[in-house]
DNA sequence: GGTAAGAATGAATTACCTTCATCAATAAAT
DNA sequence: ATTTATTGATGAAGGTAATTCATTCTTACC
């Protein structure tokens, strides 16, 4: 009845990783012929071919890549859990995964990670940007335990909470015709060149909140993966950016910017942090959790 | 390095089921001294206690909850791998698991799926209502392919798309008062009993789009599982419910109810499919998105 | 065509898991 | 309180199955 095990999830990843049987036996402390057994045998049992055998190399068949992408999803997971249960034999309360799905919130995070690891110091942080199925697919996937977000969304399953207000800001640099404006309107970027982070446009709450519904686009826009560098572009005149008002005001003293008003109004935002209401009673997440709010209500 | 095996997971399963390492042996085909020693050797690798034993019997510790959340989790995923595996070799092409949130959406199903059974005579079809972890979860999480819903969600890693439109109305029992009206008015059901399927109060359009914008509540309301019976409810005059405009008019036969506008402009519903976008090139699942599309247009 | 590199095969060995037999502990029953 | 039945633990024996070793087969490359 049960055929697939952990074992042949590992050797279909090692032979993709590796490109070869030879060399993936080798990874797994095991002999070639060893491998090619144990594969003759699985492909017998499951009455399919995983790979094709052509000439003296190997390419999964649809099986194959179907049985790989299994492997792709589950060993993580086991091998997490495995790490976990270790864990808890030390004594060790584990490892709280956060995923940010915002750029600027990095800095932020910083804050809240080292009064956590001070008071928890049995639990290890570990945090991811990149996810494959964004922030949302990576908590149904047991990939992260924690998400910090702009975009909460309220779904069976899922609980977020929120930890942090700000005002998004125009920031621009010495001796720019805005600097003194009380605000900005749309229609005033509409010559300037816009740094941004590299996200899609409908992520940028700038595109979202303030141009795209007047219509107007900057003239030119360009790219910058890190908060420090961009801010750097902008004092030295390259272009504006916009930034949570905070952040800006903090740095106001290394970078020589200053912070505009999105509008009349301004541009408010709120910062989310989710995760999966079968965990709510971690107590090193909940407190994590805790600590995040609290942040806030000192600053308020 | 590696510990953890499919086969811990089962009996850590097994255990749980059936409440003893003795009747877990016999589920597993196991001897009880078996399992005993493997238990024992795994809680030896991994440094931690999975089972209080407590007299003769056994309890989880904090480890073995943990441990057996995983295999809840995991060992349908790996069931199911195997089972597509073996469908692989039989020429078979696979199970398509469709999810449901949408209660109506049930009779605009079952006339997809009888063209759909016919045209890929190698796919079976189950479909599942119920989501520990919602729609949006089942599909994140490999339980479903398919999702029927009127909730499209744009995500990274999920593909939406539209494949009905319909229109929303309330369905009037013989010789109600509205049955001849042009439409009804929100205030007009502050009387009436409303019936409905046993969801939250959110995800009933009746409410997020009319009644709760006007602030106006139905006298009662009783929620009713299946479709017939709520007709029926609805034509001996028990109250009035909501349901496709479409639906109304087939069974308008058998029942005795009329359809009533839901406001001046009705109410206007939509339905999507969404599928993981790693699985877009099944082609028997995209031939699925393809008949429910054209189903539509047929229409149209 | 020769050679090197990789995969397949068969037999021998080894490792490990399962069983058997038995004990220990506890809950239920007399 | 003593007996009895049930459950889990343990150690040794046994058996199955995975791994290795030695070898062959295939193919890419010089």
């Amino acid at each position: 009845m049960s055929i697939l095990e952990r074992a042949h999830l590992e050797v279909v990843r090692a032979v993709e990783r590796q490109g070869s049987l030879t060399a993936a036996a080798e990874t797994l402390h095991l002999t070639q012929s060893a491998l090619s057994h144990t594969v003759r045998k699985l492909e017998d049992q499951l009455g399919v071919a995983i790979w094709y055998r052509e000439g003296r190399s190997l390419r999964p068949t649809q099986a194959g890549a179907y049985l790989l992408s299994v492997a792709n999803r589950l060993l993580p997971q086991i091998d997490q859990a495995e790490e976990r249960l270790k864990q808890f034999a030390q004594g060790e309360r584990g490892t709280l995964r956060i995923g940010m799905e915002c750029h600027p919130c990095y800095q932020w995070l910083m804050k809240i990670v080292s009064p956590y690891l001070a008071a928890w110091p049995a639990v290890d942080v570990d945090v991811k940007q990149k996810f494959q199925f964004g922030g949302i697919g990576a908590l149904f996937g047991y990939e992260i335990d924690l998400l910090v977000t702009p975009d909460p969304l309220y779904k069976p399953g899922l609980i977020f909470e929120p930890v942090f207000d700000y005002e998004q800001v125009l920031v621009v640099g010495p001796g720019h015709p805005l600097r003194q404006a009380a605000f900005v309107r749309p229609k005033q970027l509409s010559d300037e060149t816009l740094i941004t982070y590299p996200v899609e446009t409908e992520r940028l709450d700038i595109y979202t909140q303030f141009l795209t519904p007047a219509g107007i686009s900057p003239r030119r826009q360009k790219s910058i993966e890190t908060t420090d560098i961009m801010l750097q572009m902008v004092a030295s005149g390259r272009g504006v950016a916009a930034l949570p008002r905070w952040l800006v005001e903090e740095q106001a003293d290394k970078f020589d910017v200053a912070p505009v008003k999105l509008g009349r109004q301004g541009v408010a935002k709120q910062i989310f942090v989710g995760f999966r209401d079968a965990d709510a009673e971690i107590d090193y997440l909940r407190a994590f959790v805790n600590l995040a709010r609290n942040h806030r209500d000192n600053k308020a």
